[in-house]
DNA sequence: AATGAATGAGCCTTCATTCAT
DNA sequence: TATGAATGAAGGCTCATTCAT
């Protein structure tokens, strides 16, 4: 997964949109940059200061928290998203790549300070972040799912949002804590969703 | 678990403490009731609105949100701490054992709206109350884990820490989600831990 | 000047007051140390939790903070006002017993913690207080003061009552600032005072 | 010296910088109109609500009390700092330079509630202030007293530090006691200093 | 008479959000 | 469009003071 933003590759086509696309790579980045350091709901005036400008610029750009995490994370959310099909193609087994998959998202998730609260769906103004999360990688997570479920011939006990979500939630404060290892909980997360629910 | 306080049985033994006794009461089942509407992280104003009395007087008894919070659990996390050795003995099998104790835990986590945040460390001046909840738990966790592990002659690649907590952030949001089934994922990740990692 | 309180001398006289007597003593002991470690102001708490009574007895024997302070400090402050017609029988010069007398107050004023302050009439509930001050010592001063002038044949411009009130407010701050002479600055004035002005 | 704030002399060259600019004088006036009534102590919201603005306004231009009150005074400061070196080219003597002087710092003080009381270094939050006080006119006093010394042939036995401070401590409550003159009180300090203490 | 629990006013401070320029 | 000043709700916390027991 790249680091945050690669939208800029390719440069500025025309004139008139490059200063309203500058100014809105600039909140991204700053946006991102202080989300690690401060976590999602760090105080919009510090990003704004550290984009250099003013509050309702963001507003402007972003009427929602929400849409403005999205945005931030949408490369590194579309590439987990599109890593799924590619990793369940190159896998030696379809439990490899659920649990690459996994790994991946986790990263993700621990990477950005905060971010895996934002599974939850009543965390204040994350709604269309939530909604986005969801709609992009519940289906992804299903294939990958379905596909290593299928290969160990078991089913199912609970449903794809489940297990994206309880990664999510697994993935919590992971940051902070030297002794909480999420990667390993969602690993065996994971092995008890495969084994069927029998030990 | 019965609900939030059971202590007031056999009523006011003596006048004198009477009064302290039932204010303390008092505010411990407002808070109870607060911490389900609104969450742990409720308003301390909220809190004190509810039991009828001024601020002052939460302050008073419990100087920090943590120990209100400590105190208005203690019961359960005590009959929660308690049951660990009981099912032990009772139940068929260590599995059984830890799994119910884990689904009682669970139930614990998911009826109090927004207690499962409370395992995490970094939770805004709930150090008291995370330090006894490893404190009690962690042990009682230790105990089952290791009488389960043995029984199923497995060795476990986390500790009690990681699965208490682990457990405690899949109930995150519970409550607040009808389609989020952390009681079903949280028996997959004991099935996980079980297998010892190989699906 | 004897240290905080001699009135115990004596032991109990009768069994009746001694009850009511000992709790006021062991208020003022309490309120003497607490008011050199936290100042006069400090919370009315700190005081009955160190005297180990509650609140409401301080209130009942001390209606307002003022009459407290003066309580406290009411033997400090006959002691320095019975050393005024001594000093100036005992010394050399009027002058030098004004001297030795301001000196005095300067040392009791200094010493405890934040009293100098209460020579002002505004502050905050010490009105007893500042009249006890004004009414026991402006006489005091205004015979030492009246000898020393006639001593050195000059007029004063001012009165005691100015004289008394500026040593006081030369002495506020004087115990946390190590750079801040209180002591020099006082004789200066006194100085200056027994000129006339003249310089 | 003249009142207040006297910077808007010449009016508003830009339009641009009109709004910002004229919201802190109507943060200054305020802030001056209620430091003569309440203090320089006032709670902030009273001075916001003088202001007609909301707290937040003050926070923002102002972080910290300290930052506000120097603003407020800081001209008048100034002009205190400047006449140092002008009544010194201007007096007779050096002697009525920095008698002219203090009674203008004392004039300054009186005039204004509750600010003599800044000079002090322990005042809640004015550190700001006192720094700013003590690193302004000490220079200032400094000199002058140098001067005046020499003239009158006197080592003095304190240093313009202590003379600043005490200044301004024999100020502290004047404006609210008609019977005590402090500018006085500070001439005959001023006397007994360049007496070199002898009396 | 003593107690200390209870009260609640009041202060400070932080931000999300709006809106005139 | 961009700006960022202004707003004010919200929440935390501390004590002085009262009053039932």
């Amino acid at each position: 997964m790249a680091d945050t933003e690669g939208e800029q590759a390719g440069g500025e086509r025309s004139a008139q949109v490059g200063r309203p696309r500058r100014s809105r790579q600039a909140l991204l980045d700053a946006a991102a940059a202080v989300f690690v350091t401060s976590g999602v709901d760090a105080p919009v005036r510090e990003i704004a200061a550290k984009a250099g400008v003013g509050v309702g610029t963001i507003y402007r750009h972003f009427p929602t928290r929400s849409e403005l995490v999205v945005a931030v994370y949408r490369h590194q959310v579309e590439a987990c998203a599109e890593a799924g099909p590619r990793l369940l193609a190159e896998s030696a087994t379809p439990e490899a790549a659920l649990r690459a998959w996994v790994a991946l998202f986790v990263e993700f998730l621990v990477t950005k300070h905060g971010l895996a609260g934002a599974l939850q769906g009543d965390s204040a103004g994350s709604d269309a972040l939530h909604a986005y999360f969801v709609d992009r990688l519940v289906p992804v997570c299903g294939d990958l799912l379905a596909a290593a479920l299928e290969f160990v011939g078991t089913a199912s006990s609970v449903d794809a949002y489940n297990v994206l979500k309880g990664i999510g939630n697994l993935c919590i404060g992971a940051a902070s804590d030297a002794r909480y290892r999420a990667d390993a909980l969602v690993q065996l997360l994971i092995s008890g969703v495969l084994s069927g629910g029998d030990r």
